[in-house]
RNA sequence: GCGGAAAUAGCUCAGUUGGUAGAGCGCAACCUUGCCAAGGUUGAGGUCGCGGGUCCGAAUCCCGUUUUCCGCUCCA
């Protein structure tokens, strides 16, 4: 199977086994949005778990919050998304290359202005001393035709910027006869206004409502909380604060099943540091997101780095943890450091003060920030991608079985009677009825025993426990394991340690 | 956004020159069986993505539209 059948296999498989579903799949669908389900839930869960605990709990000087969706529309352009994404673009039909109207319409400008200045040197050489640039300007024709044609282009573009007027950008470009630069031609499709934050009204009637953003990444209500968490918590830098929510991009074009959507969820953590010692810590924090995938289990040759050369405008170094992907190794979590950049511009905008006194220094300073920040979608795309499998039996046949490991897996065991009568159900509830405390499990009497553990392999079900006849004389129950298919005799008062050994995310979280 | 392909039962797919909708698997109930996708009986489930048009008649032909997939493009 190549990776691209074995993608379409997985977009069918979490479909037909209850991971993800399309949205609003009943009014066909819309596109680049999509549901967990049943399994898919379970699965996300115990990924965000594993990081929060892996944050929150192993680091003291780390603490969580939770910040709404919603926040004072101020933050945006603080924060510099609202000045970024606000742009007119056009693309040419024939090369295909999109560029910003308003761009085109400017260097359209700064031509006839360079034609004019043109003519200006033709006279300056020909009259040389006696030359008057006024005068020339005023009566050469040539320059009073073109300048004719630059206020009014200019007066145009001017009153179609205040109005945002894209169809009159397009108007102008297409009356102007501005082409593509590659192909040369003038064949433009409309002109659209790119904005990646969805916007909203906030207040009930018309007239008194505010446009506010949805969040375009979760690290904003982290900044805007620095001061209340490092007052309130007495945090002592260094220190971090950690955050799991929903966040929302109108991207351009959102692919690749749950790889990029337009509304996903994301776990940051931004930790507040002495400025001059982030670059230590940007390498102290890569070393450890890089130790908390590997310690997955999925293959350390999976991961890889990769650096960033361009920076983005609030970065001085930023690095990608990778994943091989069935579409190739693509980003799963991004560490930057973001040196002063939000604090400074939050003080900014909001006028009060984010300062650390550092006892130690004896001075008062704007902290930098390093953070991490990892699309929980996409974990779950890596794990489902790396685990699903299609096996060849030494019987000849084959079987489906989603690897996922223990401590992720959306159920962990479930409990099978091998047949439907002589009291071995009863006794398979009671089993059930006792674990169910301590992991999600599965009871299922349906279907003859081979047909249940195939259901299990392919939901990723590490164990399943099969009550026999035999179960009711000697306590004892078969454990099968997912996937070496083995099976084991267990006492059945054995059973919860014997799971626990391998499902504890604990155990995952001591390895760290 | 551009180009290409596709959409029929829960899934995978048939469906003849246009003549009132099919299979396998799955699902539900019952019987038989019992350690790796068993057999039998019965049953539920589709206005053929949606909207128009042509026609006596459209899953089938035409137009539009939506969604998905592939490539290009974009992605602080």
């Amino acid at each position: 199977m190549t990776q691209d059948e074995l993608f379409k296999v997985l977009v069918a498989h979490c479909k037909e086994y209850g991971f993800i579903f399309p949205s609003s799949e009943i009014y066909d669908g819309l596109a680049a949005v999509y549901d967990y389900g049943q399994m898919g839930v379970e699965l996300k869960n115990n990924i965000k778990q594993y990081w929060w605990n892996a944050m929150t709990r192993l680091n003291e000087n780390i603490v969580g919050i939770d910040s709404c969706i919603f926040m004072h529309p101020r933050i945006w352009e603080a924060s510099g998304h609202v000045g970024a994404f606000n742009d007119p673009l056009i693309d040419n039909k024939d090369s295909k290359k999109r560029y910003r109207a308003d761009v085109l319409i400017e260097d359209f400008l700064a031509k006839i202005e360079e034609k004019v200045n043109k003519e200006v040197e033709k006279g300056r050489k020909r009259f040389g001393d006696a030359f008057d640039e006024a005068q020339f300007r005023a009566t050469n024709p040539n320059v009073l035709r073109e300048m004719a044609k630059y206020d009014e282009v200019h007066a145009r573009y001017k009153k179609a910027e205040d109005a945002n007027d894209l169809a009159e950008y397009r108007q102008i470009i297409i009356d102007n006869n501005i082409v593509c630069p590659i192909s040369g031609t003038c064949n433009w499709t409309d002109v659209r206004q790119f904005n990646l934050m969805f916007s909203t009204s906030m207040g009930s009637t018309a007239e008194g409502a505010n446009t506010i953003y949805l969040r375009p990444e979760t690290a904003q209500g982290i900044f805007v909380n620095y001061l209340n968490v490092q007052k309130t918590g007495r945090m002592k830098i260094p220190f971090g604060i950690a955050q799991i929510g929903k966040a929302f991009r109108n991207e351009i074009v959102a692919r690749q099943f749950i790889f990029r959507m337009r509304e996903f969820e994301q776990m940051e953590m931004q930790f507040f540091i002495k400025p001059g010692t982030e670059l230590e810590w940007f390498a102290k924090w890569k070393e450890q997101r890089m130790k908390w995938h590997v310690n997955i289990g999925m293959g350390a040759e999976n991961y890889r780095f990769h650096d960033h050369e361009k920076l983005a405008h609030y970065a001085n170094a930023a690095t990608d943890i990778e994943f091989q992907f069935p579409f190739g190794f693509k980003e799963l979590e991004g560490i930057h450091s973001r040196t002063n950049w939000d604090l400074g511009r939050h003080q900014q905008y909001s006028g009060r003060k984010i300062e650390y006194f550092d006892p130690e220094e004896g001075a008062a300073y704007t902290p930098y920030v390093v953070e991490t920040s990892i699309g929980v979608d996409r974990m779950v795309l890596a794990v489902l991608s790396h685990s699903l499998k299609e096996e060849k039996l030494d019987n000849g046949e084959t079987r489906v079985v989603m690897s996922i490991p223990a401590p992720l897996a959306p159920v962990k065991a479930a409990v099978l009677p091998l047949v439907k009568k002589d009291g071995l159900p009863e006794l398979a509830q009671k089993i059930m009825d006792d674990l169910k405390y301590d992991f999600n499990c599965q009871y299922e009497e349906k279907d003859s025993i081979g047909k249940r553990y195939r259901r299990q392999d392919a939901i990723g079900t590490p164990f399943c426990i099969t009550v026999d006849h035999q179960s009711l004389e000697d306590g004892c129950v078969t454990v099968r394991e997912r996937d070496t298919m083995s099976q084991e005799r267990v006492k059945i008062e054995d059973l919860r340690a014997l799971i626990d050994k391998r499902v504890n995310l604990n155990n995952l979280l001591r390895n760290l």
